[in-house]
DNA sequence: CTAGGGTTAG
């Protein structure tokens, strides 16, 4: 293969000699005649067997005492396990006061520095030695670039090349492998492959080294590409190339690929090599057969950590959260200490199964273990806490994490989000902001959700700018978080507009478009844009076909969502499940087939749920059916709904039959129980803020102004022909129900944003509940007598106020 | 003194 199929260019051949020059090296041995009796002596050959600082300090008196401290082997070999051991200090000691100091002590201080110490202390050093003309030899370059690419210092990595190429290294195989992997390690592969490529010779490890480079710079493709371009070069992959190329073929998720690698690895007889095997299970678990990961790994007669790591991810990942449990106990059990990826995995697996016992376990193991300055694993701890809807410890951990990482400030924002605390989330996201962390796709996508279940549009347009300044805007998964706030927030066009133009959409894409065309009332344009879904690549899930039934039921298109549930099944294999069943009951309820609807319970495979007799009894109240609405909402209450909506929909439907003494004892049950109505709050945005009202109270400082504007809009909506609707209120007089009524939270809000808007500006309410009948008649009357659009998200669904009529038809 | 490449992770 010749590299016109790589994308990118071949250089052209230096014009500089081919064969690499190395400078002479110094050694001991041309500098001085060691007498015999110095390197044969008894402390020479104790410090030649020394494994241990402490061997060596107790050498030393011994040097000392047969006075041979200032023989040149004796200082040398100190430099050197100084050195090894890392005590710098000890080995500055020893090398300062040596007068006629030989190069090779030099070459070893630095290698001492390089390997222990900080980049800052190994290049002072080594312009030190520039200084005090010292010839540097190939293998300080080597030291000093493996040292910049471990720090990802790329400035002074592109420093230490510049040295190579005046020392005259440029052409050296060492040299230039150091340089080719300083640079994919600083994440700059192109630079790392011009490198390569100019290369007069290059062996294996330089192979290796440029493959691996691709593999972790996330070009598997160019990677496995480049594997076959050694062999065909003559260069037989070796295990390194093999350690190197599986998780590139993990990242592709190629398992025939894998397959085949595997069975190099059987004919290379590497299989007994523990690294290449961990790697073969790694990569089986990530191309999605954790069955084969579980083969290697059970046949594996020896295992690192690492390989139990790699299994405990693999059954995490793969969303066997109680497997990952079971590897992790196993271990335990085996005494194998766990590192910080091992607790991450099984933080991973304690969140995915909601479990807040074995994750606080999992966590006090790693106060035991000293994993808490990790800060990947405080992330964990975040994220597990979160998931097992403890924000309030996951906040606390938060709050005591020193170093956070803009991972840290994600895991925090997306734990608020997915407990309901909206408010929290957007602060943090404010703060994230405010100390100037940029925001990834990670945050993008936790915190787009909890300004769609505002719905503020300014603050959508506000996020989506941001979106747009990161660069953001070609992700598929931001994007979707897009689309739904803007059909969340009233906005459905935007939306579209958004969906349009994406390249690249995901399953999740098509739902939340399809789920805004269905809760905006607009089912016909939802059911043509499924239908299109359908002829295309991309497969309806069961959330799909969920959105489908409901847009359907949203807009009483009946025989579209039968046929829809039927072909569920039959077409796509996929199971209803409780929420389907509900939303079908939902559908033909509300199409007043409540017969049908009950039918439809009784034949139902599964024991109907709340959800599905809670569907049964909102239909029965739109409907006015006593009857049925009784017998749904005695099932329900058999199943102790912790929420009183389903008392008060049973005491509307009383009420609105004049039933008073059963609607007295519905009342009497639910104090009883103590369960209470869920209270009503309903939000506007104005400007930058958000303003929410709860019913009948004052707390706004605009509230005497609100009151007041209230009243008047009143008088012009009856004037106009509104009717007050005080059904559903029975033990007050007639003129306080109509007070009570006007108290209620959207009315409030609706005033409040009239009052506060120009002429014209359309009105975005967002309310907990679903809408009220009477509030539901004024605001259209309200719409007609201002001219103004009033956009109300109720639970379920948008009701576009305009011109005195709603978009939902009065059918919701 | 005596060089360069490799596995797990939100």
């Amino acid at each position: 293969m010749s590299s016109h199929l790589l994308p990118f260019t071949a250089t052209p051949p230096p014009q500089i000699p081919t064969k690499a020059s190395p400078l002479p090296q110094h050694t001991l041995s041309q500098r001085t005649h060691i007498p015999s009796h110095i390197y044969k002596h008894p402390a020479a050959i104790l410090l030649e067997l020394c494994t241990s600082p402490k061997e060596l300090n107790q050498i030393i008196p011994q040097i000392i005492k047969n006075g041979l401290y200032n023989e040149t082997l004796f200082q040398t070999k100190l430099i050197s396990l100084f050195c090894k051991y890392g005590n710098l200090t000890e080995a500055s000691r020893v090398f300062e006061p040596i007068e006629d100091k030989f190069d090779a002590l030099y070459h070893t201080m630095l290698k001492g520095y390089a390997k222990s110490s900080s980049l800052d202390s190994a290049l002072s050093f080594f312009s030190r030695m520039k200084h005090e003309s010292v010839r540097p030899v190939v293998y300080n370059f080597t030291y000093l670039l493996k040292l910049c690419g471990d720090n990802s210092d790329l400035k002074r990595g592109k420093e230490i090349h510049g040295s190579v190429i005046t020392s005259g290294f440029s052409w050296n195989l060492f040299a230039m492998t150091g340089v080719v992997n300083m640079y994919s390690k600083c994440r700059q592969i192109n630079d790392a492959y011009n490198m390569f490529d100019r290369m007069p010779e290059r062996d294996l490890v330089c192979w290796n080294t440029i493959i691996s480079g691709y593999a972790q710079n996330g070009f598997a493709k160019v990677a496995l590409m480049l594997v076959l371009r050694m062999s065909e070069e003559g260069h037989r992959p070796d295990s390194v190339t093999i350690v190197s190329i599986l998780p590139a073929v993990a990242d592709i998720g190629l398992l025939r690929i894998g397959m085949a690698v595997h069975g190099y690895v059987l004919r290379a007889g590497f299989e007994p090599l523990v690294n290449v095997s961990t790697a073969l299970l790694d990569m089986y678990s990530k191309c999605g057969s954790v069955r084969f990961a579980r083969v290697i790994f059970d046949g594996m007669d020896h295992r690192t950590v690492v390989s139990w790591n790699s299994m405990i991810d693999g059954y995490a990942q793969s969303g066997d959260a109680e497997g990952a449990m079971l590897i992790f106990q196993k271990m335990l059990d085996e005494g194998v200490q766990p590192t910080n990826v091992t607790v991450m995995g099984a933080l991973r697996a304690c969140a995915d199964l909601g479990d807040l016992e074995r994750g606080k376990f999992v966590h006090k193991l790693v106060d035991q273990l000293k994993l808490d300055s990790d800060v990947s694993v405080m992330n964990s701890l975040i994220s597990m806490y979160s998931k097992c809807k403890r924000v309030d410890i996951a906040a606390d951990i938060f709050k005591n994490l020193q170093n956070k990482t803009p991972v840290s400030w994600n895991a925090m924002i997306l734990g608020y989000a997915q407990n309901g605390c909206v408010n929290e989330a957007l602060n943090a996201f404010c703060e994230m902001h405010s100390r100037n962390i940029k925001p990834d796709s990670f945050t993008m996508v936790s915190v787009i959700p909890a300004l769609a279940e505002l719905s503020t549009p300014r603050q959508a347009k506000w996020i989506h700018g941001l979106v747009i300044r990161r660069f953001l805007d070609k992700n598929v998964f931001v994007m979707t978080a897009l689309v739904d706030m803007y059909a969340k927030c009233g906005t459905i066009h935007t939306a579209r507009k958004l969906f349009d133009m994406m390249n690249e959409r995901h399953v999740i894409t098509w739902n939340a478009m399809i789920d805004g065309y269905g809760t905006h009332g607009l089912g016909k344009t939802a059911v043509e844009l499924f239908k299109e879904m359908r002829k295309g690549t991309i497969k309806p899930n069961d959330i799909t076909f969920l959105c489908a039934l409901s847009a359907c039921s949203h807009s009483g298109l009946v025989e579209e969502g039968l046929c829809f549930f039927d072909s569920m099944k039959k077409d796509y294999g996929i199971e209803p499940t409780m929420d389907h069943y509900g939303a079908m009951v939902d559908l033909l309820g509300r199409a007043g087939r409540l017969n049908q609807a009950w039918d439809f319970i009784q034949k139902m495979p599964i024991d109907p749920g709340i959800t599905v007799y809670g569907a049964m009894l909102g239909a029965c109240k739109i409907h006015k059916n006593v009857d049925l609405g009784e017998k749904a909402a005695f099932e329900i209450f058999k199943l102790n709904p912790d929420d009183g909506g389903y008392h008060v929909l049973l005491a509307n439907i009383y009420a609105t039959a004049s039933m008073w003494d059963k609607l007295a004892k519905v009342r009497t049950i639910m104090e009883k129980s103590g369960l209470q109505k869920t209270p009503g709050w309903s939000l506007v945005e104005i400007g930058n803020e958000v303003h929410s009202f709860h019913s009948g109270t004052t707390s706004h400082p605009q509230s005497r102004k609100i009151y007041d504007y209230l009243e008047t809009l009143v008088d012009e909506i009856r004037a106009a022909g509104y009717v007050p609707d005080t059904n559903s209120i029975h033990d007050v007089e007639d003129d306080v129900k109509v007070q009570l009524l006007n108290t209620h939270s959207e009315k409030l809000a609706i005033a409040f944003g009239l009052l506060n808007t120009s002429t014209g500006t359309p009105i975005h309410i967002r309310k907990n509940l679903r809408v009220c009948g009477d509030c539901h008649n004024a605001t259209k009357y309200i719409s007609l007598v201002t001219r103004r659009e009033i956009i109300v998200r109720d639970m379920h669904r948008f009701h576009h106020f305009k011109d005195g009529v709603c978009s939902c038809g009065d059918y919701w």
